[in-house]
DNA sequence: TTTCCCCGCACAATCGATTGTGCTCATCGT
DNA sequence: ACGATGAGCACAATCGATTGTGCGGGGAAA
């Protein structure tokens, strides 16, 4: 029981040492002396012990008397998706410059888990909160208003909280556009010179926001011809194999272009390309709207879209600094990676 | 101020709606209730009246007078590498599994950031810590015995804490062999033959037991021609198309093998291989110590060596329950992933 | 009926910091 | 010489929980 006070020196530890009250310890030490008429040279003495002494602060007092804790949450689903761990980079550093210390804590997709992640946070009096991806935000922004803690939802949007959000029907459009940039002839009778949209869940907020993106753009060039186009198959890649050979046996081939909606789909596709001969391949344009440094060195070129995390998160900040807590919804733009080759 | 108090009830209010005391409201609460005889409907009572005036624990004020938090803490240098975003995914799950909350802080590769980290951790009384990737392990070791927090080291050890490594020498003795098994004839007269081992810093721990273990297996196997077989030219990309590009000079053409030691010097790896033909391709065995999905899917097979994150993670905490704190190394096995193709 | 025990709970100290307030001098002005 | 001023610091309350201890009363044993 002792073993973790063993060796922690308190403020009033270094008192006694330097002769002084508590108060003026603390005040020496957390740089309120100067508001508190302590003379320079007592603090110069009350820093010299304390340093001997290892002295550290205890967070936990200090955040129990200010009713903060100087921690800045983040939940998040997980960090295997290479964009959520952009989150997590940009939201660490961003804090860090701040002086703050980042807390992240992977929460999973269950929203009773995420729950209980914010309920931590909260009792751990974070002084503000990021909930990056939450699929239920609605029960989440509750309890961090019913907290009081300035919070921001990323990725995913709640309807009545800041919301920093990609903008995907954009994103979705711009890749729409370049992918039939590279496709020739488009005929509404031939099936086989359509541009589809591959993968991802229409019910879900990303995903319907995208299919609405290529919709739109391919309406604009004349390019879409009815939902044959949208194969909504969610985000399994076998699952996506399966599709993509069902598409390729009923065309006969490859369509024109294919616009896959996130890696996971994107491998099974490439698995299935695998199957075939690298001059069919070469007749279709792909895209891919989710981003992999490797995706770039495949053998057939692939256009994507890469999300901006830092910019994300650097909107997400400039609610919390700007103290704006009501329901508003940013979108920030994606960047459209072409392929050179 | 008063913004954050506002709304949060304690367990004061709750104790007077309750028509009990304080203490009986914490037993209540926190389950010692049974320990401390308090009857179960006067229980049952509290936790309503709790629920009804939204109650939830100040952890705090619990963790100050605990001395301890309740977190589990982990640093790691970033979350844009696979290996640590698995770690981190690993660490969250095992964490939540047992009841903890866990508390991820990515600090950036420099030691005085890890180190400030480290601090915050300690003063916010975490139970235990964990240290992924630090590379200057042993003033962290020495903050976290002083304030008696039970520690691991992984990834890279410490020479006097409890560490949780890959065992890099044997992956790399795995890779090796795989690849030669991959390489029909070597002579040692012909240095096109030989198989070599490209990126990576020989001054690093890791760099340094994988060269190890490649050495160690190309003897074995009479496959040792000498120094040349290692460039450990870093893991720059760029620097690394430079060195195969002069390496392909050299030769003539490709080697016959060709052991990539990280993600990073892969991707400037196929950049080059994508200037050559197939054909020339196909005559070198490529393995790549780290994993990614997509390297499995180029137009060349290519075996992959997978840390185990989760092996490693479990391992971590099996120190941390069994409360062996002393020095010590865990080695874990990689997995060696074969290119079917 | 008396004694003893234990059930069910309340009291108050405590964790380590922050912070509003007040005390004690020394200096200065008049 | 005396009150006013302010610099420099100490005192004590406070944040919200946990926890060792003690008290009143009801039932059982004698």
């Amino acid at each position: 029981m002792r073993r973790r006070t063993q060796g922690k020196s308190t403020i009033y530890d270094v008192a006694r040492k330097a002769r002084a009250s508590p108060s003026t310890v603390s005040a020496a030490l957390n740089g309120t002396w100067v508001k508190r008429r302590i003379s320079r040279a007592t603090v110069a003495r009350i820093q010299e012990i304390a340093r001997d002494a290892g002295y550290s602060v205890n967070l936990q007092a200090r955040g129990l008397r200010q009713a903060r804790s100087g921690l800045v949450g983040m939940i998040l689903p997980d960090h295997e998706n290479r964009f959520f761990a952009s989150l997590s980079e940009a939201f660490a550093n961003e804090t860090r410059r701040r002086g703050r210390c980042p807390a992240i804590v992977p929460t999973g997709r269950e929203p009773e888990d995420q729950a209980r992640a914010v309920e931590s946070l909260v009792s751990y009096a974070v002084d503000s909160l990021m909930l990056v991806g939450a699929s239920a935000p609605d029960a989440l922004a509750r309890r961090c208003r019913a907290a009081g803690i300035p919070h921001v939802f990323v990725d995913l949007p709640c309807a009545d909280a800041p919301s920093v959000v990609s903008d995907n029907a954009l994103g979705a459009h711009l890749l729409t556009d370049a992918l039939l940039d590279r496709i020739p002839a488009l005929e509404a009778a031939d099936p086989r010179s359509h541009l589809y949209f591959l993968g991802g869940d229409a019910s879900l907020h990303a995903s319907a926001r995208r299919i609405a993106g290529f919709q739109c753009a391919a309406r604009q060039r004349d390019a879409f011809f009815g939902d044959h186009q949208v194969l909504a198959c969610g985000y399994d890649g076998e699952r996506a194999i399966d599709e993509i050979g069902a598409l390729h046996e009923r065309l006969g081939r490859l369509p024109s272009g294919l616009l896959v909606n996130s890696i996971e789909v994107f491998g099974g596709v490439v698995r299935f390309l695998g199957r075939l001969e690298p001059a069919e391949i070469a007749h279709c344009a792909i895209g891919c709207y989710d981003f992999d440094p490797l995706m770039g060195l495949l053998r057939f070129p692939v256009h994507m879209v890469r999300q901006r995390a830092d910019a994300l998160m650097a909107q997400a900040y400039r609610h919390l600094d700007t103290e704006s807590f009501g329901p508003s919804l940013t979108l920030v733009r994606p960047d459209l990676l072409i392929a050179t080759s």
